[in-house]
RNA sequence: GGCCCCGUAGCUCAGCAGGAUAGAGCAUCAGAUUCCUAAUCUGAGGGCCACUGGUUCGAAUCCAGUCGGGGUCACCA
């Protein structure tokens, strides 16, 4: 239904996206072509792009339709070439044509055509590369899903911003996108939480304590102790565990959860549904999907054969009940029964990815610390199974990120206190600065993170750069006395001018390609790149003090130019909304 | 040992569904700088895209293998 609407929404006579009506212009000539018999019929164009070429000086759009399409056709390429340019000349929007190389076709559209996006930038605002891509179709995204145990630290801060600016790129290229918290609530783990507390919840009526291995010592759980003393007073003491055991875990779980809730919501990460791993339990669901799977034969007992190379000390052949994993994939099979008979940690797992695919969502994706990588094939192979193969299951990993203070690696321990929370990040450098830092390298990559450089206000920061470029164009606008007008856009007719709209104009393309490859750093990459434009053309006017923006008695072409830098302000908010990052109006 | 990720300029990294002579920032070197917003600007040098094969009109990009770095490896979540 969102898709529906949004489709309706941005359908308009306007340009939009000029790589895709130029791509709709090639392919449509190459139909004609075929129908006069030039070409032969049914041919497949899915190979064939339109992209702009990595030297500017070959034009403004390149297609490499001729050289692909040349076997198929069993034509020479440059024959296939001449005979596509000769069409295309045809068109309103294109100045030039030109055949080169092995058999590229390149375009340079009318400047006209190029400015047309300005008045598009305009009256779309931030919905200006609003795609159609996704057509509706629902995604889940599921990320952070940090153990309800402590606080977020730094890697889940990575997760978090990763996974969120995904989230907003899908709905941007027009998915249904839910955000999904997968909650591990039902494992051993908060059966520690909950001792931790408990024994706060003693040093709380003043009885000395000692955190022996196996608890969770940190200061953190100091007021939930405190807050358990407000609710139980003291009821709870001198109690045996099995009386306050459950009681105490629901209770710090809920606190944990309230903690986390608000450390991401400090982010700007707001979650659609938070998936509790314990409701799986004593429901029924569990078995119910590993029932799925045993009706499609993929449930066996046996005995897996030992890993290959260095033995576990303690490995011995054991009788498992097995998930034929290996049939969607994966290298080995996979337990989901422990020889006790309780399940292993990855039943949940399939338990959880079988309900969201009983959801009806149409794909999944995860993000994952790279530690887990391991994990990955056989999730995989979980999803293909459940889903039959209809739903596809696509996991990101973010590498670690180390941390830099002063030029130091910043190194942390739960010890010595000095281990990073995502509250300490924000406490520091702030949401909008985390979250663009996090998304200038590519989630497979390993992040550095410098405290005192992503604060430095200079243009070797990114973050800085792109903020200021955005800035610059307010206060230009507000000092010129004119408004932004996009009737006198003809008057912009310096190759700097064109090359910064053509700039702007690839936004739409470059939302689509990051969407499509689920890299929501690309964004950010563009939008250095824009506010260099930005900056670049800027700068021109030390030299050129007749394309300064703000031209005094000429408000027509001042007018025009303010449309100008106002598109690419609009295009840096949208770029920016969709990174989670607020635009800056001014720099402080 | 198996699997996954990474290897691009001195450094940190991009590189778009495989496209034309591989890019940016920093650093280095050479110039400019009483400028609408100050957080400077212009230009130059710098590369066997780890290596070897394969796929094809065409490979940094896809495939296989080798080398190097990191992660991970049956009942723990």
């Amino acid at each position: 239904m969102v898709g529906l609407h949004r489709e309706a929404a941005f359908t308009q006579s306007r340009p939009m996206n000029l790589f895709a009506d130029i791509r709709t212009l090639v392919t449509d000539s190459l139909a004609a072509l075929a129908a006069e018999g030039r070409l032969p019929d049914g041919l497949d164009l899915r190979n064939v792009t339109v992209e702009p070429p990595r030297d500017a000086s070959h034009g403004d759009m390149a297609t490499n339709a001729a050289m692909v399409l040349a076997k198929p056709a069993q034509l020479k390429p440059r024959d296939i070439a001449e005979a596509l340019a000769e069409k295309l000349r045809a068109d309103a929007r294109v100045e030039t044509v030109e055949v080169a190389g092995p058999g590229f076709i390149n375009l340079r559209l009318t400047a006209d055509t190029w400015r047309a996006i300005i008045p598009t930038v305009l009256e779309q605002g931030t919905n200006f590369g609003r795609s159609t891509l996704g057509q509706g179709k629902r995604v889940n995204v599921e990320y952070v899903s940090a153990n309800p145990t402590g606080p977020l630290h730094v890697g889940h801060t990575r997760g978090a911003v990763f996974g969120d600016a995904l989230a907003s790129l899908l709905d941007f290229a027009g998915f249904d996108v839910t955000r999904e918290y997968y909650i591990n609530d039902g494992g051993a783990q908060v059966d520690v939480l909950a001792r931790s507390v408990y024994l706060r919840y003693l040093e709380a009526h003043g009885k000395a304590v000692e955190f022996p291995e196996g608890t969770y010592p940190g200061d953190y759980l100091v007021a939930v102790g405190e807050a358990l003393k407000a609710k139980y007073s003291d009821s709870l003491m001198d109690q045996p565990e099995d009386i306050w055991l459950a009681e105490v875990r629901n209770f710090a779980t809920k606190a944990m959860l309230d903690m986390i809730r608000d450390d991401l919501k400090s982010l700007g990460v707001v979650m659609d549904e938070w998936f509790s791993e314990k409701s799986l339990y004593g429901t029924g669901r569990i078995e119910a999907a590993l029932k799925s799977l045993d009706d499609k034969g993929l449930i066996y007992q046996g005995t897996l054969e030992p890993p290959k190379g260095k033995l576990p000390e303690d490995w011995e052949p054991r009788e498992q009940t097995l998930f034929r994993s290996t049939a969607h994939g994966d290298d080995v099979d996979r337990p989901v029964k422990k020889s006790d008979g309780g399940w292993t940690y990855f039943a949940p797992d399939i338990a959880y990815h079988f309900d969201k695919v009983e959801r009806g969502f149409d794909m999944l994706i995860d993000v994952f610390g790279a530690d887990h990588g391991g994990y990955v094939k056989r999730m995989k192979a979980a999803v293909s199974a459940l889903s039959g193969g209809t739903v596809p299951l696509d996991i990101k990993l973010t590498q670690l990120v180390k941390l830099y203070n002063k030029g130091e690696p910043f190194k942390m321990s739960k010890r010595a206190g000095t281990f990073v929370t995502l509250r300490d990040m924000i406490d520091k450098v702030g949401k909008d600065v985390t979250r663009f830092t996090m998304l200038t390298r590519k989630n497979d990559a390993p992040l550095d993170f410098h405290f005192d450089k992503v604060l430095e206000q200079s243009k070797d920061n990114p973050v800085f750069y792109v903020q200021y470029a955005h800035a610059r164009v307010h206060s230009v606008m507000s000092k010129a006395g004119v408004a932004p007008d996009a009737a006198h856009l003809g008057l912009l007719q310096h190759p700097a001018e064109i090359a910064l709209i053509q700039k702007v104009a690839e936004f739409p393309r470059l939302v689509e390609q990051a969407a499509d490859s689920h890299e929501p750093h690309r964004v950010a990459f563009y939008l250095y790149d824009l506010a260099g434009a930005l900056h670049g053309l800027w700068n021109r006017g030390n030299d050129e003090p007749e394309i300064r923006f703000i031209q005094e008695d000429k408000p027509a072409e001042t007018a025009a130019r303010l449309a100008m830098i106002r598109a690419v302000q609009v295009v840096i908010a949208a770029g920016l909304g969709i990174l989670g990052v607020t635009p800056m109006n001014e720099m402080r």
